[in-house]
DNA sequence: TTTAGTAGTCATGATTTTCTGACTTATTGC
DNA sequence: GCAATAAGTCAGAAAATCATGACTACTAAA
């Protein structure tokens, strides 16, 4: 068997991992909007049309896996969930910005 | 209906485009292996294990088309076909470089 | 003229990803 | 207590991506 994990491992392209974490249909877009704001599962769901819980919440996951967003739970008044940027995640956004004048 | 084509125009997130464009299977390994030289078909073939003719061949006419990659026509010797980084896919390798440094 | 190499295309099938809808658990508001 | 919102999970269906094998067209060598 050749499971995902493997795959990565055996990676010849070291680019490639950091490339298909954002590989998914919506992991561009909630990075973008991560960018912006901290995230809240519905209201990505709301904000990014055409998206669905499954698929926003397995991305989240992910993403979160590989350090790019952090969950946290905000325990005042109306208790919620949010999802930032990390570190890491941070210092991907001046990789994006030149991605955008190439593009 | 929804198109491909429509949906890249659709694009909100602008660096979309560009991750969307390497995010298939072999299309890192394949630009990689164009940084270090010009790339031929069959050979291709043979350096990426696991890779085959057809999955191979619309990645190139992709990364051509959106001018990534440009065929050349060796009307030498052996007359064969070249794939060569284009000004905009060289200027792409930095911005891998960086993806290298925080993977 | 048969065989081999290069560079593919095409139809079909398998695999992977994504989407849908039903359901869950916890907290608030009325 | 009852409904609503938030943040999910799960199974199954649909869609997108990949792989396979057969076939084409051209060149060149034996």
């Amino acid at each position: 068997m050749t499971t995902k994990k493997e795959i990565i491992e055996n990676e010849t392209c070291p680019a490639q991992g950091l490339l298909k974490l954002l590989s998914g249909k919506w992991k561009p877009e909630i990075f973008r909007l991560a960018v912006e704001a901290p995230l809240r599962f519905s209201s990505l769901l709301r904000q990014i049309e055409g998206s669905n819980k499954q698929t926003l919440s397995v991305a989240l996951r992910e993403l979160e896996e590989v350090s790019l967003l952090e969950k946290i739970v905000i325990k005042q008044k109306p208790l919620h969930i949010e999802y930032n940027l990390t570190e890491k995640g941070k210092s991907l956004i001046a990789v994006f910005k030149q991605l955008e004048i190439l593009g």
